[in-house]
DNA sequence: CACCCCTGTCAGACTTTTGTGACACCGGGT
DNA sequence: ACCCGGTGTCACAAAAGTCTGACAGGGGTG
């Protein structure tokens, strides 16, 4: 997933993930560290099922991990990280995105 | 704006006016042709106003320029164009983002 | 037992975004 | 006069996203 140019349905969840302050401030924290649900949701100050949206999303676009550890006492922790990636964002990006570019608006691809 | 990390206040809405298959699309016509704005809408095949809510997003956030330009004849057309831009898009910017952030979370910052 | 911390999901309220049709206005040509 | 194409804005409905409180359960400890 680092450096190469995503396609437009790959692109469009991916800064629609980032495009949200709490979600950039999650990025950020579990860039650093890798911590578990609970503790970050203390540490960032939010509501555990709102993070749990929020990791939902980030999850789904790829750009975090989840691990239900299974301590040896038998308590379960969820660890989360950041998924390292990089993608560049131009013009060029951009063009190459909308051609591929499935579903709705398909429309004027090809014209005469 | 080209190639520097930008702030988390500048870096959401951008993602945000780029979170969008149908504004990708349009700054992906605007990239390769000026165009004015019906003429836009027709090769898009989308309405107007729909058209015109989105150009309006994707200004704001700096991506296209807009141009009002009267023909000779009086008649007004409006031509728009992409602006060329570049962002790294990667964690260690998110990091540098996420810092810059104000408003709401801007909590477990400093305390104690 | 009661208490604590953890995970995971739910319904509901709320706000924002998206999309549509209609309208007003301008000027040129027939 | 009518018709055409262009700009710009409006109210409104529909859809999507956001956020909260409450709930289910698991396990450890006093």
């Amino acid at each position: 997933m680092s450096g190469t140019s995503p396609t437009g349905d790959e692109l469009v969840p991916l800064l629609a993930a980032l495009a949200s302050p709490h979600r950039l401030r999650i990025l950020a924290a579990l860039a650093r560290q890798r911590t578990y649900v609970s503790e970050l949701a203390r540490q960032l100050q939010m509501n555990r099922p709102l993070l749990y949206m929020h990791l939902q999303k980030l999850e789904a676009a790829g750009l975090v991990t989840g691990e239900l550890v299974t301590a040896p006492d038998g308590s379960s922790v969820k660890y989360v990280q950041a998924v390292p990636f990089t993608v560049p964002l131009d013009l060029d990006t951009i063009v190459r995105a909308a051609q591929s570019l499935t579903g709705s608006g398909s429309a004027a691809q090809q014209e005469e």
